[in-house]
DNA sequence: CCTACCGATCGGTAGG
DNA sequence: CCTACCGATCGGTAGG
């Protein structure tokens, strides 16, 4: 059983019940491993949750931010940022719904190297979000006076606002409130093509 | 030891680390009670967990939505809302956080009793919000095409956003970002008083 | 409200 | 990678 089969399943494990809820023993039952085959790959409980927080990292950067940066500038790629991260928080990979989402709200509270390392990875995402943001202003796509970081947290809000609504309360509308949602942040910030 | 002491301790507690991280045990040392005297004043960590919740609930309405219903309708009750629910968000009764956005979280994929009645309270707060919309829209603030379930879903969206750039990124312009989107979709839905 | 206890499970260790 | 084990803690029960 290779590590990387190990945090494979630890990642959809953790998307379901947290990272701390998330055990080394029910890890080892589901791999059919006893308990000191899996830990023996890691140290301890906590480089273990981080290792499934990289692990997750790696995986969105492959699934959401590579392929959306592939489309053209401004709106285009905005655009293809959010669609692939509503994708990704209802992906059949993380079953739990979104696991940055879940170790966010878990561990607001919980100061130690996993809080770090996740609030890194959560900056650079905003600040990834930010320049795009920023490269549609410079090709004139949005407007000059829009705010990136403002944008940034704004399309992370409507974000957290679809997994509450498609997660706990299965409202069917939840894609579509976003959608909406988004295209009236867009709608704000687009240049508008003065006639005179 | 009042069951009432206790639920009070609980909700506490339960905002820092959830709904399951909430033992019993734990419960009993913080109030220098036995594990069984705590465990007698309700028949399950289940139900205590409902008792939570309940409790919140209650607390949620004294704090945030009676005042702001003695606002007049329209835009100045919406804001007062808004207003109240960030502050109920960091208030120091609940230090973790707000207990329903830890709790939407942790359950949504957990069915069972406590799930059903957190998206009752959740679906009945939503509805709230949009009945508010409604009569701002009656007395002619707000748009008469405004969507008020849109709108209600868009400003629980602001405030997990806000929850989310305060608590874990502990961004200082966390309360300006959310006061910025909420005065977009204010903007937006504004009855515009034509000269004409 | 208490003491005393149950079987299960936790993270982690010893030794191989 | 394994068996076998550690002390701590879990929800819950018996009996008072």
């Amino acid at each position: 059983m290779t590590r990387s089969a190990i945090l494979d399943h630890a990642v959809k494990l953790a998307s379901q019940v947290g990272l701390s809820g998330l055990t080394i023993g029910h890890l080892a039952e589901d791999l059919k491993l006893s308990k000191s085959g899996v830990f023996a790959h890691f140290q301890s409980k906590e480089a273990l949750q981080i290792q499934v927080l990289e692990t997750a990292a790696q995986r969105f950067v492959e699934e959401v931010v590579k392929p959306a940066l592939g489309e053209p500038r401004g709106e285009p790629r905005l655009r293809a940022i959010f669609q692939r991260w509503l994708g990704w928080a209802k992906s059949q990979q993380t079953p739990g719904g979104c696991l940055f989402v879940a170790a966010s709200v878990e561990l607001d509270d919980r100061p130690g190297p996993v809080r770090d390392r996740l609030v890194e990875l959560q900056s650079e995402w905003l600040a990834l979000i930010a320049n795009v943001v920023r490269a549609g202003i410079a090709e004139k796509e949005f407007r000059l006076d829009a705010d990136p970081e403002q944008l940034a947290h704004d399309l992370y809000a409507v974000m957290l606002g679809y997994h509450h609504a498609s997660r706990l309360l299965q409202d069917p509308r939840a894609q579509a409130r976003a959608n909406a949602a988004f295209d009236n942040l867009i709608g704000a910030c687009r240049q508008t093509r003065r006639t005179a």
